[in-house]
DNA sequence: TATTGTTATACTCTATAACTATA
DNA sequence: TATAGTTATAGAGTATAACAATA
């Protein structure tokens, strides 16, 4: 069941680890390459996506990082017109942020590259299996929390 | 298949990239606390136990790291008494390193720790599943290099 | 007084470049 | 001249703390 001549390496949780790095450092290569976006800026557009609208610091904890530094991401989301920033009239405090069209076209890249990546990592495996180890990983993440 | 409505997050690519970052950083923080050691710390001992000795520029390609990082680990892991440097004979430039007894004991550690963490993420999945993730995450990762 | 967004500062990690000693 | 290890320096990324506006 477990290679013994091979500790470490040989557990679950190793070999998700070292995956999911790899796998998330070459995906934040090619979207910084394609579409001059860094992974937690595609973090901000999930969050977007899903909840229709949120502040800073609701997207802060969200997304799982400072609230300064949502100010940075929502900047340069907002030079690249991918998002919209608008005041909140009922709490002046507050600014309401929101997906533009041009954002969800940005996310619908981020996916297809995200697909492609898929493909290319289980090219290996036979068609069941890619099914069988999405849904598995589907099933284990629905327990966590979102971060990055 | 793909979830229309959640783009990005429906990917085999995201999910793994997400759910390995998540384990990656408890794993790290495991280690730190209970072994004072860190993930490239991790990365070392286990290539060092596959390949019995290495040079400290091997052991930069073999992690995936700065040979100057490499300095900074190996010191770190010879106070700990994990390592031992030992001066080439027949090239005194080189560095040869070893796992000491206490080096792999430490890595016994790691990888009770690593399992521990196995068990945690996949609790909600039936064993035959978790076997199946298991050997599917396995014939995925041995095509690929091993970064940190 | 507490909270939102922002700016200023500091810290962690890691790579690049410069240096030394051997080859 | 080239290479192994080391040291010094610099950059990226991100958090913490201080600040302004609003509640």
């Amino acid at each position: 069941m477990n290679d013994v001549k091979s500790l470490l390496r040989g557990t679950t949780a190793f070999r998700l680890g070292l995956l999911g790095t790899l796998l998330s450092n070459q995906f934040g290569e090619r979207i910084g390459a394609a579409l001059d976006l860094k992974l937690k800026h595609a973090g901000v557009l999930v969050a977007l996506d899903t909840r229709g609208s949120a502040s800073q610091q609701e997207l802060a904890t969200l997304v799982g990082v400072a609230p300064s530094l949502v100010v940075a991401l929502a900047d340069h989301l907002e030079d690249l017109g991918a998002i919209e920033r608008i005041r909140s009239d009922v709490d002046r405090r507050r600014m309401d942020l929101r997906l533009t069209p041009k954002g969800h076209a940005l996310l619908v890249r981020c996916d297809e590259i995200a697909q492609t990546l898929s493909d290319e990592v289980t090219a290996a495996l036979p068609r069941a299996d890619r099914e069988k180890l999405h849904k598995l990983l589907g099933a284990v993440t629905a327990h966590h929390k979102l971060p990055h």
